[in-house]
This record gives structure tokens, C-alpha cells and sequence, in this order.
DNA sequence: AAGTGGCTCAACCGCAGCAAG
DNA sequence: ACTTGCTGCGGTTGAGCCACT
């Protein structure tokens, strides 16, 4: 059984202050971001380095975009969801100045609410009154659904979802015609250079629908 | 004004993946 | 090949706020 970094004695936990924040912002502003494991000595706070990065990524960085979300930002989180399951990062990757915690949080507390009020289903995206359709029969597809994960069932979910959208007009209230700048290069970079992504289903899906003019989203 | 129930969001926890030894 | 340590991710929790009664 390996040791939690963050059992330490004499770390402090819950709220950040003002003094822990302005440390943290110094030292980074300094030294960069580097080994978190090592910046709560170097900068003096008593926090393990899993909060010190926490408390970074999701609330003191400078291009962090704070306030509600925009219409936009909204449709595109429901889209992304659709694509790529709970996979907050990733999402959150496309929406620029947006941590995957905020993200995960406005889904739980609004988006969720909100497809769930418009009659859809927020884990695989489908409208509740369409009856599932029937699925082929096929060796391969029952040996892989067997080790499928969540992500990799609602990513199935999400590609079926999609070809509703193409094919049913009608089918979602969600307005899908997406004119969102193009993302920066550094989340560009930020997807392709994440080599854990290859292997998933959901990724895959991402790489193939590319092609597709629905996914202009990814380039 | 007080009670309370729901909501939001910052922070924590545990696990998986990866790299280095 | 295996172990160890670190980072990053997603799920969950809980304090604080707000609306309603």
C-alpha cells in the first residue's frame, strides 16, 4: 500500500488564504510550474503539492476565464460531452480559459438539469422516448462490450447521438451550429500530445469523425 | 427573523498511467 | 520485469450561500 503524499502532519487543508494564494502565485511566477511535489517546501506552505497544483490549475492561474458561461461555451460542453463522455479535461481543453473542474461542475449542477428537463437522457445523450435501437448481433461487438468501460459505453452512446443528430432534425432542442473560434494551438497540442488518448474508443471516434464536416469542432 | 432545503463550487480522495530506477 | 514515486484525472464531499416558507 502506497503512501498518500498529502498524510504530512502540520499540512493544512481546506480553504486556501490570501497569504497561501500570493505564495503560490510568487514562487510560480518565479520558478514556473515545475515539481509539485517539491513547491510547497520552496514556496513555504504547509499544503501537499497535489493541492498546491489543484489550487493552481483550477483558481490562480492568470488565463484562468472566470463567470458564467456563454451560450456557446454551454452548447459546446453538451456536444463534447456527447463525444467524449466524462472526460473533463478533454473538454475542458476546447473551452479556453476553462478549468475540467468548472466544467464538470456547471455540467453537474446546470447541464445535466437542463437536458434532463428537455427530455434528454445526460448519460448517453438520447432523447428518453426513443426506444434504443436494435443492436447487431456480432461476435466482436458482444466479446467487446464485455470489457467495456463507462466511458467507452457512453462514448457508443454518444456516437449514436450524433448520427441522431445528423439524420433526425428534431431530435435535440440543442442548438448544434457551432461558431466557436478556433482553438489555440496550445490545446491543439494539448489533445495530440497525449498519448493515454489513443487508446480509448472515445478518442479513436474523435480521430475518424474528423473527417466528418460535424467535427470541425477538433481541427 | 428563524429554520431549512437546495444549490454551487472549491477542495479532497483514490486510482490509473507513466517514467525512472 | 518489477517496484516506486509523481502527476493528472474523475468522482465525491462539505462549507457557505441563497431562496423559500
Amino acid at each position: 500500500m502506497r503512501k498518500p503524499c498529502c498524510d504530512k502532519e502540520g499540512n493544512n487543508k481546506g480553504s486556501w488564504s490570501k497569504q497561501e494564494d500570493q505564495k503560490l502565485i510568487d514562487y510560480i511566477a518565479t520558478h514556473g510550474e515545475g515539481c509539485w511535489r517539491s513547491i510547497p517546501k520552496a514556496a513555504g506552505l504547509h499544503r501537499c503539492g497535489k493541492s498546491c497544483r489543484l489550487r493552481w490549475i483550477n483558481y490562480l492561474r492568470p488565463d484562468i476565464k472566470r463567470g458564467n458561461f456563454a451560450q456557446d461555451e454551454e452548447d459546446l460542453i453538451i456536444k463534447l460531452h456527447a463525444l467524449l463522455g466524462n472526460r473533463w479535461s478533454l473538454i475542458a481543453g476546447r473551452l479556453p480559459g476553462r478549468t475540467d473542474n468548472e466544467v464538470k461542475n456547471y455540467w453537474n449542477s446546470h447541464l445535466r438539469k437542463k437536458l434532463i428537463k428537455m427530455g434528454i437522457d445526460p448519460n448517453n445523450h438520447r432523447l428518453n422516448q426513443i426506444l434504443p435501437r436494435p443492436q447487431p448481433v456480432d461476435e466482436d461487438t458482444c466479446k467487446s462490450n464485455k470489457s467495456k468501460t463507462d466511458n467507452d459505453r457512453v462514448s457508443d452512446a454518444a456516437t449514436s447521438s450524433l448520427e441522431e443528430d445528423e439524420t433526425s432534425a428534431g431530435s435535440s432542442h440543442i442548438n448544434l451550429d457551432l461558431t466557436i473560434a478556433v482553438p489555440s494551438p496550445a490545446h491543439t497540442a494539448n489533445l495530440e500530445t497525449r498519448p493515454e488518448n489513443c487508446n480509448t474508443a472515445a478518442t479513436s471516434e474523435v480521430l475518424q469523425s474528423e473527417k466528418s464536416p460535424t467535427l470541425l469542432l477538433f481541427l
